[in-house]
DNA sequence: CACAATTCCTATCGAATCGATGTAAATTAT
DNA sequence: ATAATTTACATCGATTCGATAGGAATTGTG
């Protein structure tokens, strides 16, 4: 399983605009620059959020980009929706590959499965919020990892 | 978020060769008119479903496949090993692709939510057993849904 | 107004992956 | 020998993914 490189890049995105609040928008050069990504695919990842609502945008010459929301109220789970997709696994009954049970019976017991992971998945990207990130991060920063006393 | 045919397809053979024990191998033809799967992918799954492990086959002329394992030992985590691979979305330090940390502080944050959902995922797979899976099977079979009564 | 910097929309490309098919060889009970 | 099977490898079409490109529309600044 692995995550696609939109997910980091909006991530990475996100981080940053949330580390510099405050201030004039910032365009989508200077992100794709600071964070040395393509410009042009970084771009068309801030359009989806801003569609999605996380991204706010101001055109013209000073223009670029902002958080939309507080990063208290941006999480993972929404990130996760607008780059990678639903997440659905499969929605047994009526969908729109028609009655999965009824091919087989073991479908159905497959497609709990399904469910389970499907709630798990939601509930742990939903506990990653923007803001509990940042802090995380802040954390690594000021203390560097233990070293091992040599001696 | 979506599980691949190729794991779907592997279930459904292994519960099936799971709910017809002891009796002689059972062949991919067969397999795969039972569960309306193309044959030649089945059979291309089967032989990964063997080098890991799970199934023994028979070659010849009554040959055929069947469990390697006891029902209890073969968890969902195995069957993703085989036919999703790799559960590692990425590892921080030093893979093949580097010292992702390095290229931005913010890497290390995204690089510890990986493990968190790695080591979710594996542990909800690893609950999953075929054997449990097929006393599910066998309830919803007993026990049909429950209809609401019509006046 | 003209210009420059930016967002935005759409199209396309190459590579990889995925589901599936085909061919042919090796194996084995009858 | 023969029929049925596993096994291996090659290929194909469609889709997805990461990325690039061109060209609009928008907006502050000179």
């Amino acid at each position: 399983m692995k995550f696609s490189a939109r997910f980091e890049y909006a991530l990475l995105a996100l981080l940053y605009l949330k580390c510099e609040p405050d201030e004039s928008p910032i365009s989508g050069r200077v992100l794709s620059e600071k964070l040395s990504l393509p410009y042009r695919f970084l771009e068309q990842i801030l359009t989806d959020l801003k569609k999605a609502g996380l991204v706010r945008s101001v055109r013209g010459y000073h223009g670029g980009y902002r958080l939309a929301l507080e990063p208290e109220e941006i999480s993972l789970y929404d990130v996760f929706r607008v780059t990678e997709g639903k997440l659905e696994p499969y929605n047994c009954g009526q969908g729109e590959n028609g009655d999965r049970c009824g091919q087989s019976y073991n479908m159905c017991v497959i497609s709990s499965f399904y469910d389970d992971i499907k709630d798990t998945m939601t509930n742990l990207l939903k506990s990653y919020t923007l803001d509990k990130l940042c802090q995380a991060s802040r954390n690594m920063v000021k203390s560097p990892p233990p070293r091992v006393a040599n001696i």
